[in-house]
This record gives structure tokens, C-alpha cells and sequence, in this order.
DNA sequence: AACACAACGCAACAGAGTTGCATTTAAATT
DNA sequence: AATTTAAATGCAACTCTGTTGCGTTGTGTT
């Protein structure tokens, strides 16, 4: 696992205390968080709009990669491989506590039917149901 | 095709003005369209907050479906026939100008793998890219 | 140490969606 | 046709996510 300075410099990002404590966090998580998630679980200062900036900039360089929710809140997550486009992870998103998982399951983008003229770019798979602490108590 | 007014009914809900013209729309449209659009494209005269109540009571009696889009927007589309759960069609989002298509395309939610303890309910698969309006402009 | 540009903080804003409550209306009952 | 009632509506105020502009600070480089 690389360090947090490490992939900033590949991407060629400024070292600050906000972005390798968001990505730090975010290396940790095993589900994807979302502005507001990290806003509690950061330790440092800052400002919520630098947030905000940080997220858009970690999703562009492709250290992150954004789900959204059913209720439209996008939530991030670390992007161990890099999304290549062909293949893409789904993902489970729990009805009942909303948190959102990476599976590992793949999907190939190439088999999928499109109208005449379309292009495709990226498939997205969402399973909705129940997390396991959400369908023990129900 | 069925009648709007026969399908409110069925539905048990009332026969109002917004509802028949949010319903006639919607069967007529190819894409999902929100909130946003629905205000445009409605005739008759009527308050926002009637009308995103009017979506969420259709998408509960599974009249419509919800889709949303990567910018976290909702998009409503008419559910011809009625999701089982089992089953479930793609949709097509463009980048370019945001418009959700319904894919003929379905899925099946049996064949993913989810970890231990998590049950699945549905499976929402979204391919973006390029429509064919879009992807010949650029 | 000096410099340049990227990143930051702050304030103000935009837009989707929600809540509470009083008023109206569809549709059932008489 | 008049009465009744629960459902639907209209309005005002609100919450929340996300954005924009701009002056200030800080990282990385020379
Ligand atoms: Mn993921
Ligand atoms: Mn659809
Ligand atoms: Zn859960
Ligand atoms: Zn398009």
C-alpha cells in the first residue's frame, strides 16, 4: 500500500495537511464517505468549500471515484486500481443506513446494447438491499 | 397503452389536474425527465412542492421509476411493466446533456455476489456516455 | 531568501428537496 | 343534489448540498 505523500506527488498535487488527511481516511475506509462523513471524521481544520475542492480534484486525478446515493449525496471512495474504463466494480448501497460498499464483482462494459449512435463511456452497477448490521435487525 | 385516469384509479389515488398532466407527459417521453423538466413541459398551472409530492406518491405505488443522475438530480420515468425486483432495465445517462434513456437491456440481480449477511432487493445498472445527438456534435 | 502559482478561507449565492399548516377539492355517503 | 371526510393542494419558511468570486496564505521551486 503507498503512502498518502507518494500519491499526491504522482498526481502532482500540492502536500497539505487537508488532502493527505482526507486521503488517509479514505485509504482506511472500506466504504465510500461522503462530505459530510469526513467533515466529522477529520481531525484537522478546514474550510467546508476546501473540502468540497479537494473531493472534485482527488475524483479528476482518479484517486477517488464518486458514487451517488439514492438521496443524490455523492459519496467517495479510494480507487485502489485505476478505473481503466473497460471494467468497473459495482457497488452496495444499503436502503436502510444508506452506506455504500465496493464489490468486487466486475462488470464488462463491452457487452452491453445501446441505441445506434450511442457511445459508452462507463457502466455504473448499483445493488440496492440491506447491509449486514441493517438486515440482522430487521 | 392504458388511460391515465384508469390508472390513477387503480392506484387508488385522486383524479387531479397535475396528476393527469405529470402522467400524460411522462408515458409520452422516451427519457426521464425531472423535476426541473416536468415544470417546463407542464401545461397546467400548479406549486413545486405539489409536484415533487406527485412524484414521490407515483413512485410509490410504482407508477414511476427514479433514476439519479450523476449530478445527484432526479429523473422520473413511466414504468410500463411493473418491476418484480427480479429484474430490472438499464439506463443510458448522457454526459453531455444529462438526458436518462430506458435500455431494453435487463439484469439479473440472482447471478451478484454480495458478502455475507447482506441481502439484495435490486440491481440498477447505468451506462454513460455519448447520445446520438451529442456524440455526432463533437 | 525570493518567487509564482496552487490551495485556502470566507462570504455570498444557487438549486433541489422538505416540513408545517391552513385551505380546497375529489369522491364517497346520505 | 347536498353533506361529509380524508386526501390533495398552495404557500411560506426552511435545510442541505454544492458553487462562485476574491483576497490571502502556503507549497514547492529557483
Ligand atoms: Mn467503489
Ligand atoms: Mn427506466
Ligand atoms: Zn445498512
Ligand atoms: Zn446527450
Amino acid at each position: 500500500m503507498k503512502g498518502v505523500e507518494e500519491i499526491l506527488q504522482q498526481h502532482s498535487l500540492k502536500n497539505t495537511k487537508l488532502r493527505k488527511a482526507v486521503l488517509s481516511v479514505l485509504m482506511r475506509s472500506d466504504k465510500g464517505l461522503s462530505h459530510q462523513d469526513l467533515s466529522r471524521s477529520l481531525e484537522v481544520d478546514f474550510d467546508r468549500v476546501t473540502l468540497f475542492r479537494t473531493l472534485h480534484v482527488f475524483e479528476e486525478s482518479g484517486i477517488l471515484h464518486k458514487i451517488m446515493d439514492p438521496h443524490g449525496i455523492a459519496k467517495y471512495a479510494y480507487t485502489a486500481k485505476p478505473v481503466t474504463g473497460k471494467h468497473c466494480h459495482a457497488h452496495f448501497i444499503c436502503l436502510e443506513c444508506g452506506q455504500v460498499f465496493c464489490l468486487d464483482e466486475e462488470f464488462p462494459l463491452e457487452e452491453v446494447k445501446v441505441p445506434k449512435g450511442f457511445s459508452k463511456k462507463t457502466i455504473d452497477v448499483q445493488i440496492k438491499g440491506y447491509c449486514n448490521k441493517c438486515a440482522a435487525q430487521s
